[in-house]
DNA sequence: ACATCATATTCGATTTATCGAATATTCGCA
DNA sequence: TGCGAATATTCGATAAATCGAATATGATGT
């Protein structure tokens, strides 16, 4: 039982890092290789801080490991498991389409009310 | 750039949706299939009003469809890819036992900080 | 109609996440 | 040594998540 929670609590971490738009992102950006905090900035179109911010999320949860050289810090994915994860959160997204597209709506009204 | 974002919003979602052990633990409860409230509550051990908050949560998310019957309402997934997702990551939570065993040390410092 | 059981919703308090601005650190180079 | 580039951290404000208590809804049985 306390296996069991604390195995539940792991994958709520790992859930809770990827909870984020700005995270899928980056995460995104790294399935094709190790990147340098300024080209995945280049990519995913942050504030400095603001990706920073949520590149020490990912590190926190040990999604992506970084590696320093000189100047620069290059992040990788620390396991594919993650990529397979996002693959199958694709195939439900083309599976469930009717239904995504009704969230998507949804959210789209919840920016719009103020 | 505008779907992608969408679709990444939507993954965001799902993501979040599943960010917390409590969520985790029904959605395992599912995974047997079709479960009452009472049910789900009975083997998660959680509040009754605090339940169908996160049963909210997931519905809203889609992850869950009900069903009603009389007096009780009747939950299922909604697809059993996430199954499979949770599945993998039960692999990579056991392949990578010492470093989820330092991200649980993290979680569980701070808690215990403040 | 009324009481009861199963479930959902609302409310208020507390915690946690998120962001931009400002500041700090760390490296390489003149 | 001092400067500039790349990245990280801290701070303060605002928004979102979480919880238990109280209340509401809706079906069933008497």
């Amino acid at each position: 039982m306390v296996v069991q929670n604390g195995l539940r609590a792991f994958k709520a971490g790992v859930f809770q890092a990827l909870a984020h738009p700005s995270r899928i992102a980056i995460v995104e950006v790294l399935r094709d290789g190790e990147h340098s905090a300024g080209a995945i900035q280049e990519r995913v179109g942050l504030e400095q801080a603001n990706l920073s911010q949520h590149l020490a999320v990912l590190r926190g949860r040990q999604i992506i490991v970084n590696r320093k050289e000189g100047n620069q810090v290059f992040y990788s994915l620390r396991d594919r498991m993650l990529i397979e994860v996002l693959d199958i959160m694709r195939l439900y997204f083309h599976a469930n389409l009717s239904e995504a597209v009704v969230m998507l709506e949804e959210v789209k009204a919840e920016r719009q009310q103020p």
